[in-house]
DNA sequence: CCATAATGGTTACATCCGTAACTATCGAAA
DNA sequence: TTTCGATAGTTACGGATGTAACCATTATGG
């Protein structure tokens, strides 16, 4: 029974797996919002991130978003420089800038959510019932096996402050 | 009950949060192998899928380890610019480089074992058998889904012939 | 009030990555 | 045998990323 010790199954370990899963429907994702808008992962979460609560900052957006400082800074750059979004300065502190969706930003959002929805609830159909529940159940765990190590601060590992558990929309 | 229908929360949107995660898992992976030799992740699976299936072809590596043809060229560069491994022609077809490990590439092979397994050991530790139980079969359940989508191939987006289902290691 | 540290955000640089184009070889068909 | 298409693998190039250093501003502590 004893599994040989000395060698590892790439193909079951964990962080392979998981990463290799993830990067498949990441970049099958991917697609939708680079063909329809040309735009990258960062610049995605950013709109999204946007359009969802309204205006914040840039640091919020980054924690919101699992997203690395400088990543939000040259995507929320480029969502500038389409007119997607502005800036306004905070009156307390100066160092802060609050950023929000024009019109025109708010149009792509509403064009990406439904086709967003669409491409998740396209997946889920394609996993029976039973297994969604043990998705649901999965990734939480993770999520919580997670938030246990501190990856060493300062950004991008940040296991977003756990609010409850989460669930994956059904249906 | 009704969820709002033009809003999509982030935080729950399936590709985001299997990327986020993946990308937590990974990157504290990430560090063992690059702390201690300062590998890549294609160098790292290179290593990894070398140790374990001893001589194989560049092509075989990439789809063992689902990395594009490019990663596998560089990563290999650099593992023979190290001395880990070694080419060597194939007899019969030209084109066809056999690649296997030298003893100094086992020598890093075999200190990596350990240090993967206890990795993957401990993160599953933090999670109970139950939600452990429902990870193996979520992860297979998804990979399934995606077997069903084609993803216009080439490569990188391989989901690795199905040879039966896959079981996270327990324990 | 001043010095120092912390914070929000940007930028420079080196590296990594994917697309596409390339070389070399092989197989099949004429 | 010649030609044409597929295949194994490499490379050039532009774009994305992370680290670290940076600027400006604000908080802290004497």
């Amino acid at each position: 029974m004893a599994r040989q010790d000395d060698i590892l199954e790439l193909e079951t370990f964990l962080p392979y797996r998981l990463y290799h899963l993830a990067d498949l429907v990441s970049r099958e994702f991917a697609r939708v919002y680079k063909d329809r808008h040309g735009l990258t992962r960062p610049e995605w979460r950013t709109l999204s991130g946007l359009g969802q609560c309204g205006a914040m900052t840039a640091k919020a957006l980054g924690e919101q978003s699992a997203m690395h400082k400088t990543k939000v800074s040259r995507a929320v750059a480029e969502l500038e420089r389409r007119r997607w979004l502005t800036r306004s300065p905070d009156e307390k502190d100066r160092r802060v800038e609050h950023l929000a969706l024009t019109k025109a930003g708010l149009a792509a959002y509403r064009d990406m959510v439904p086709l967003a929805k669409a491409f998740e609830r396209e997946l889920l159909a394609r996993i029976n019932e039973l297994d969604r529940g043990a998705l649901t159940v999965a990734l939480d765990a993770v999520e919580a096996a997670l938030s246990f190590t501190p990856p060493d601060a300062d950004n991008e590992g940040v296991a977003a402050g756990d609010d409850g558990r989460r669930r994956v929309r059904q249906g």
